[in-house]
DNA sequence: CGAGTGATTGACTGGTGTCAAACCCTGTGG
DNA sequence: CCACAGGGTTTGACACCAGTCAATCACTCG
């Protein structure tokens, strides 16, 4: 699969895009660009000129605090463009790095923006998916905000599980997610140890396992339920199976 | 000031715009429609064929989890487009209430849609507001998950204050802010006791004061300090054209 | 074999949430 | 004019959850 079909695939899955859409942004320029495990792609302050697409493997974003504490915002999988936002905003906000190795293609801003003064279809897929990107945001606010520990360990799972099944990275009941469980919880606002004591409960719940950085999903249902997980803030068009 | 004017003012605080651009912007149909505090303007799981903008007063969207709890996920001022998302994600995932009584003014999707397609610069205009939106939506999962109580609840001032001057909205150096202290819970993740015992600890600081419905800054200095605001997020001006 | 990374567990403590009471203020109605 | 109700704020008491510290274990790799 060469990327522009990973990006016309994520496109059409949420936006109808003609033939003539289509094949302007098949002759987009890419830059494949290849990563180390957390390795950044561009960081907090930088002014970028050209916006990744998620080729293969996961990206995150991350705030960096003063005290040098981490924050990671948001996880993507191929198809996802994790620094559309730089298209607008001049200088970046956040930092955006690989979790595991991961391959991205780079296309310069210029480009993109004759792209969606021609062909404002792909303006709109693109916009669409940039406002899909604010919802998981606002999701993780309220996860990280008003759950407790193991229902909000359940949901994110049920998120990364989710999503990586509409993008077709689950084998059988299992994906894979390199993390280590200190960046689950920095990711969720919890400690390493809150982490492990409530990765400790789900296991003993049956509902699914984490462990040498894949998540195994056993139970959807009881997971999504212990989660409190409703997949509609995903605004998705395939429902996982079963 | 006519509504027209406050969108205008306010795409231009971000973006460039052309005469014709603005004279489009100008001809929308502009239903303008008055809140009672608390009422909801649109309700999580509505298909919205409008979008609204806030002319007067302030506006809040949340989630409501399955317990009851309601979780605050951002504050608007106006000239926000507090549900720009409608635009392309059919059904809302979360809902908008006014916050003390508001005045927002409603413009058809249709009319959206054919303004951004005729005038590609108005589009960008907007689509860079939501992507300060998602700025802010980053800024706040950073602020209730990795902040403790003190500089979380400071660094909510921070941004009311901020982006209420920036609407011209502070007098002297006090803003409306008509929520009660169960409700900034709800926005930040914390128990109304919580948000009580450390509201004392900053007036004690004397950086600012907290009540009636008003927030009053006594050193912003200090209080974005204790805050750790950096208001670099909000995109807050035009940046040269690189 | 030792170093290093990550996972797991125990012990401890301090911060937050919960519960409940008291307080303040305003508006209302007898 | 006072009594009362109601919303919001403030305070105290208390329990317990979750963070911190630290030790141990499991496993990989040079």
């Amino acid at each position: 699969m060469t990327s522009s079909d990973v990006v016309i695939k994520k496109l059409a899955q949420h936006s109808e895009l003609t033939g003539p859409d289509m094949a302007h942004v098949r002759r987009l320029t890419c830059a494949i660009r290849k990563l180390t495990p957390g390795e950044d792609f561009i960081k907090q302050g930088d002014f970028p000129r050209a916006s990744a697409i998620v080729i293969e493997g996961i990206l995150a974003r991350y705030h960096v605090l003063e005290t040098g504490h981490r924050q990671y915002l948001s996880i993507h999988f191929p198809g996802d463009w994790p620094d559309a936002q730089g298209l607008f905003l001049e200088q970046m906000d956040h930092s955006v790095c690989a979790i595991g190795t991961a391959v991205v293609c780079a296309i310069p801003h210029e480009e993109l923006i004759r792209l969606f003064r021609e062909r404002p279809a792909a303006a709109f897929a693109v916009w669409r998916e940039t406002l899909i990107d604010a919802s998981i945001f606002r999701e993780t606010i309220t996860n990280n905000s008003s759950r407790k520990p193991l229902a909000r360990l359940s949901h994110w799972f049920c998120e990364m599980y989710f999503r990586a099944k509409q993008a077709g990275l689950v084998r059988r009941d299992t994906m894979a997610l390199p993390l280590n469980q200190a960046q689950i919880g920095e990711a969720l606002g919890m400690s390493l140890v809150s982490v492990n004591r409530t990765l400790k409960q789900i296991r003993r719940s049956a509902a699914a396992d984490f462990k040498d950085g894949a998540l195994i999903v056993k139970n959807w249902m009881k997971l999504s339920s212990i989660g409190e997980f409703d997949p509609a803030y995903l605004h998705p068009t395939i429902q996982p199976r079963r």
